[in-house]
DNA sequence: GCTAGGGTTGCATGCGTATGCAAGCTGGCG
DNA sequence: CGCCAGCTTGCATACGCATGCAACCCTAGC
């Protein structure tokens, strides 16, 4: 028994007695079709288990509708909600997501060949990049690409992200005004734009006020390299008392390895904050403070911009930047003034208006 | 400026020299071509940039090389982790993924409709059902489908699970041998398989072995609704002193209820039981007791058997049990005897055979 | 030198749908 | 009654690639 055949337009066309392009036009939307053979098409597809080919279809309009999402990092609890609305927003708009994972912390490149392959209207890559080759390979070829948390070298590439700047220089302001002079940073990937710009944003505040720069590690993103870069710091003698971790999710490791390990009180006596303000980082065990990057808005912005491109591929290149803000949880010392109540938050709005904005 | 065209085989074939056919050739592996002619055209084709049409590719071998995946429930730890799992399987495999995301609790009809239109090679439903009518659609166009930790009433669809049986009745054994006597159950999805399974499994033991059975509570495998459901658990006057919760997801719901709102130390004043063994539920502040359901070995079996009913659809149904171990941590009291090491992991392998196997 | 056979190649066609074009039909208006 | 406009419909073709078939070339064997 081979993979049954399925019912074609011709076949249709043959039982309601019209021909093959009456039964295209019935399924297409705002086609010219008399309504009465609309419905004689409708009865003889239902009666055959019709169903227009969407691979026959894109072969000839030239467009598949189909979207290729690049996701890596699943266990940081951020791209699993980014996945899920990104999923909702596109389905929403006639989209179908191709979904491939390239290897943690590389270019997209190898599995993106295969995604281009079925001429993809457009990619979104999320904490992914590529190559510059292939960025100019899809923009020639006409691909609209949009980095999703993610900025590109190559200034050609659209991408939404979050406060990655803003975020670190507020993050270093809230824990010296909370009385913490040594700090720790707990970087990402080293090459990836978020972890730069979160760094710099918090460095650079840092060394605008005259304070010396924080103790370094390096967590990749990733929890079991987060728990050890955690070991190494809170080990030494000159230990921080507060530590900006990347994100969230090393974030929980460092809560883990400060409270089970060196059975340390947080945030009596080491105050953390990290950024995303997404999953576990919420639950009363780690109420942990952090610089958010809210889900839905974000994916809002990426859905609608990617529309935008597909429908206008000329349009310049666009750099979308979702506010987020300072939400203040239990995680780390909170500063005497600055908090303020916002949608049964609380948030960090310092009063003084940063010099160097 | 349009979006421009994509380099075709003619196109590559007109520049080689060559007939399209022989393109064709060039790009399939073990076609017929003389290894001068296939470099002859592969230069031709990086001039060029040519890619292969998947879509054309498959309009004329009738098979997509493409899966339809559903999955839900993302905020569950579970599902990223296969999701990955899967995808890095299925692309090994020379497959694409396409992901849709069903409405929580309800049949995946509606967008598996779009779906089917791109001619799946196969379908695989995570912690998704499918109405029985279009199962029937999909068995009648020879698509295979696959359920991942569900089992259908249609007996037809075949389906990968761990042992929800087994696991919840071992659970049971091992709280009543731990001196627990006021026993807790906190239900999934009513209607799914996997919470109907389990709670047999741990109430069918206890029948068995002349408990009574275990309050009862509904979390939906949803984190608040979850919380919630503690809470009404906790409040009772003669509150469980175990509690089995359908998930790991809805088990850290618990301990954060009962830690922070009830000031219950666990496992001193409640022990906790998961299923899952994954994510959060790992790490030091939960250190959850779990029945596990190793992705890894389960994704595998999914891959293997989704590739065998594609090779051959006429394969009967089968429905594959993936093995799993009560891990034992620190979430529960532990049984003075049946703890043993194994790879690293504290299981709880009781000596006494279970009559009712 | 001739033939058989294996390895290559091109030609022609089909996959299922969308769509430009022209033909057919209908109704309204002069 | 004639004509024109507008709505429907069918015809024919194109989309880009795979593949059966026949033609071709080359080599080995006799």
């Amino acid at each position: 028994m081979s993979p049954k055949r399925h019912a074609t337009a011709t076949d249709v066309a043959r039982l309601a007695g019209v021909s093959q392009s009456a039964v295209s036009r019935a399924f297409t939307p705002g086609a010219s079709i008399a309504e009465e053979t609309r419905l004689r098409v409708a009865e003889a597809a239902r009666q055959l288990g019709y169903r227009p080919n969407a691979i026959a279809r894109s072969l000839t309009t030239r467009r598949s509708r189909i979207i290729g999402v690049a996701a890596s990092y699943l266990q940081n609890h951020f791209y699993p909600d980014v996945l899920e609305a990104l999923s909702r927003g596109l389905q929403a708009r006639g989209y179908q997501m191709l979904l491939f994972m390239p290897d943690a912390g590389r270019h997209a490149d190898p599995q993106l060949q295969e995604v281009l392959a079925w001429r993809v209207d457009a990619l979104i890559l999320a904490s992914t990049t590529l190559s510059s080759e292939l960025a100019d390979q899809c923009q020639a070829a006409g691909i609209p690409v949009l980095l999703f948390n993610r900025t590109s070298r190559a200034p050609s590439v659209s991408s939404v992200t979050g406060e990655n700047l803003r975020g670190g220089r507020l993050i270093a302001e809230f824990l010296v005004t909370g009385g913490h002079r040594r700090l720790g940073f707990l970087a990402g990937i080293e090459n990836s734009s978020t972890s730069r710009d979160r760094e710099r944003g918090f460095c650079g505040w840092l060394e605008e006020h005259g304070h010396r720069p924080p103790l370094r590690e390096v967590g990749l993103y990733r929890f079991d390299e987060a728990s050890a870069a955690a070991r190494r710091l809170l080990a030494r003698p000159d230990r921080p008392d507060a530590i900006f971790c990347g994100n969230d999710h090393m974030a929980t490791a460092v809560a883990e390895v400060a409270r089970h390990e060196f059975g340390l009180r947080i945030p009596r006596d080491l105050s953390l904050v990290g950024f995303d303000d997404t999953g576990p980082a919420r639950w009363p065990s780690f109420s942990l403070t952090s610089f958010s990057q809210p889900v839905q808005p974000m994916v809002d912005a990426t859905v609608a911009l990617v529309c935008e491109m597909i429908e206008n591929p000329a349009a310049p290149t666009r750099h979308e930047v979702v506010r987020g803000e300072l939400v203040v949880r239990g995680s780390a010392r909170m500063p005497t003034e600055g908090c303020v109540s916002l949608a049964e938050q609380l948030v960090w709005r310092p009063a003084v208006v940063d010099a160097a904005g």
